[in-house]
DNA sequence: TATGCGTTCTGCTAACATGA
DNA sequence: TCATGTTAGCAGAACGCATA
C-alpha cells in the first residue's frame, strides 16, 4: 500500500482482557443504540471529533473532550473518517479496584489529554500483542496501568493543571488550536517553529512556554510524536522501505528517523515491523 | 516578553553489515 | 554488486531554564 504526503492510515482496532476493551478508531465507525451491563465506557477523540449520543441528548466531542458512559444507560457513537477516538471499556468491579473502593460517580463530561492518552494507548497495545500467552502477568500489569489512569484522570481531573490548561487551549485559546491544527495538517512537511509562533499570534519564546504548559511536550516534539505514530502504521501496513517511510514524513535524513524512532519506540523500525507481522 | 548560556537534538555524511 | 538497514561523529540549530 502506498500513501501520499498527509494521507493518514484507516484502521481500527479492539483489544480485550478480561477486564478491558480497548479500541482505536480511525476510520467510519457508528454503533447503534446500545448498551452494556457492567462497562463503563470512557470515549476521547484524540484527533478530529466524534458523535456520542448519551444521556438521551446529542454531543459534538472535540479532540481532548471525553465522554464517561455508566453501565445500564443507552448510547450510541459515530466517528468520520477524519477522525482518531479512543474507546475504553471497563469492568465496573474491576474499576472500582483501582479508584479505592470510592463511589464510582464521575462527570460525564471530562478533558483528558489526547497526546498522553494516545501515547500510553501505544504502550498498553504493544504490551497486549506481543506479549507471551503464557505470561499472563503482562495483560494483568496492563488491565492495573489502564485502570489506574483513568481512576487518576477522571477523579482527579478537576485539579489537573494541564486538564485545565487543555480545556483552556479549547475554548479560549482559538488561536493556539489554530497552530494545533496547522501542525496535524503539515506534519510531515518541514516546520518552523516562527511560523507556528506566527498562527497563534506569539512570540517563538511565549508560543513554546505556551505549548509545553498545555501539551506537556515541546512543538517540536509533538511533531514526532505525530510522525512516529504515522510510522508505525506505514510499518505495520505497507510495504514501503524505511528509508522511503522517513521521507515521506518529513525527517532530514534516515538516520533522524532511526534516532527518534528507537528513542520512542525502543525498538528500531525493522524490529518494530517484524513484530507487529510476526 | 526578551536575553544569555549550557544542554540536547538535528542534518549531513560516511561507514559497515546483511541479504538478494 | 547493489539495495537496504543501522550506527557513529561532528557542526550548527533548537530547546530549557534562570533571570531581568
Amino acid at each position: 500500500m502506498a500513501y501520499g504526503r498527509n494521507e493518514v492510515a484507516r484502521m481500527k482496532i479492539r483489544i480485550d482482557t478480561p477486564r478491558l476493551s480497548l479500541w482505536r478508531i480511525e476510520e467510519e465507525h457508528s454503533t447503534a443504540p446500545h448498551i452494556h451491563e457492567r462497562e463503563f465506557q470512557i470515549t476521547v477523540p484524540i484527533y478530529g471529533g466524534c458523535r456520542f449520543v448519551g444521556k438521551q441528548q446529542a454531543y459534538e466531542l472535540a479532540c481532548g473532550e471525553g465522554f464517561v458512559q455508566y453501565p445500564e444507560e443507552p448510547h450510541e457513537l459515530h466517528v468520520s473518517g477524519e477522525a482518531g477516538v479512543i474507546v475504553l471499556q471497563v469492568d465496573r468491579d474491576g474499576f472500582a479496584e483501582f479508584n479505592d473502593r470510592q463511589p464510582l460517580e464521575f462527570d460525564h463530561r471530562q478533558s483528558i489529554d489526547p497526546v498522553e492518552l494516545s501515547g500510553r494507548f501505544r504502550k498498553w497495545a504493544t504490551t497486549l500483542l506481543l506479549h507471551d500467552p503464557s505470561e499472563p502477568l503482562a495483560v494483568e500489569e496492563t488491565e492495573a496501568q489502564v485502570l489506574s489512569f483513568l481512576a487518576r484522570s477522571l477523579r482527579g481531573n478537576q485539579t489537573n493543571r494541564r486538564d485545565a490548561a487543555l480545556v483552556s487551549a479549547s475554548s479560549a485559546d482559538r488561536h493556539m488550536r489554530t497552530a494545533l491544527d496547522y501542525m496535524h495538517e503539515h506534519y510531515t512537511e518541514k516546520l518552523h517553529i516562527d511560523t507556528l509562533a506566527g498562527i497563534a499570534l506569539l512570540s517563538r519564546f511565549h508560543f513554546i512556554r505556551t505549548f509545553k504548559a498545555i501539551l506537556g511536550m515541546t512543538p517540536y516534539q509533538y511533531i514526532l510524536s505525530l510522525r512516529i505514530e504515522e510510522a508505525k502504521a506505514r510499518l505495520a501496513r505497507s510495504g514501503a522501505t524505511v528509508t522511503e517511510i522517513s521521507h515521506d514524513l518529513g525527517f532530514g535524513s534516515a538516520s533522524q528517523f532511526y534516532r527518534v524512532f528507537a528513542k520512542s519506540v525502543g525498538a528500531t523500525p525493522e524490529q518494530y515491523r517484524s513484530g507487529v507481522r510476526g
